[in-house]
DNA sequence: ATGGGTGTATTATATGATTAATACACAATG
DNA sequence: CATTGTGTATTAATCATATAATACACCCAT
């Protein structure tokens, strides 16, 4: 449950970016469920406004469901839970070829700094 | 003269990038006039307050130069100006790989993507 | 049945960043 | 010398976001 909040996002949208990401790499599964409104707002330490409209957000999306009185859930439909990686990607792509372009990179010039890039911190992160 | 705003972005902030993208390919030249605050406040729609800021905030990473009633000058130091295309570049595959790294892309994957997506607009943007 | 946990809704306030409005000093030019 | 165009500075207004304070309906377990 940790979150590098940034100043320059939103937090309920970096909240709904945390979700996405865990969905993303399987670590939230279909049905599962999530912390409270309230538990979460506790966790992050952040307004219970701002969670609920984080999850308000979600629900939204098709990303969680919630009955009465219980803490939503991952929701189940597979079709919708299976976009979210692709998505992800895709519009993280898109943002970055958009913002380089511009600046007229040779391709394979450009795809080695990506390369070095990820790789290099593949045990930093963890 | 184009800029396509977004509103995510601060305006002024979209300004400096703007005159950085033309740095960094050579379309503006050390020592070269650029126009005066007022000038591009009304090319660009914007209020002329902000026209300062962004002008502010180049004078201050040193990318343009100003003398007493004379509209700003791009700076003629070669130095300075060689580094803004490289940071343009470092700049956008750092946010790039920081944003992808939490959704676990096999290398080859997401080089492919970027390679597809990179050289598919080659005509379009002109 | 009551106390605590859910989700939800409404309204108000604070905050920070951004943009806008206005004024000032200066120089060049006609 | 007055008008216009520079850059600059100060203050005000705007805006999105975040937070806060409450309130309500519901369910469950004690």
């Amino acid at each position: 449950m940790n979150v590098n909040f940034n100043n320059r996002d939103p937090v309920y949208l970096q909240i709904v970016r945390y979700f996405k990401e865990k969905i993303a790499i399987g670590e939230l599964e279909p049905g599962e469920e999530i912390p409270s409104r309230r538990e979460l707002a506790n966790r992050m330490k952040i307004n219970p406004n701002t969670a609920q409209r984080a999850y308000k957000e979600m629900e939204e999306q098709g990303l969680i469901y919630t009955e009465r009185n219980h803490p939503s859930k991952i929701t189940t439909d597979t079709k919708t839970l299976g976009k979210v990686r692709e998505e992800l990607i895709i519009e993280a792509v898109d943002m970055f070829v958009t913002s380089i372009r511009s600046i007229n990179v040779p391709v394979e010039e450009l795809l080695d700094l990506v390369r070095v890039k990820y790789t290099a911190n593949d045990d930093k992160e963890a």
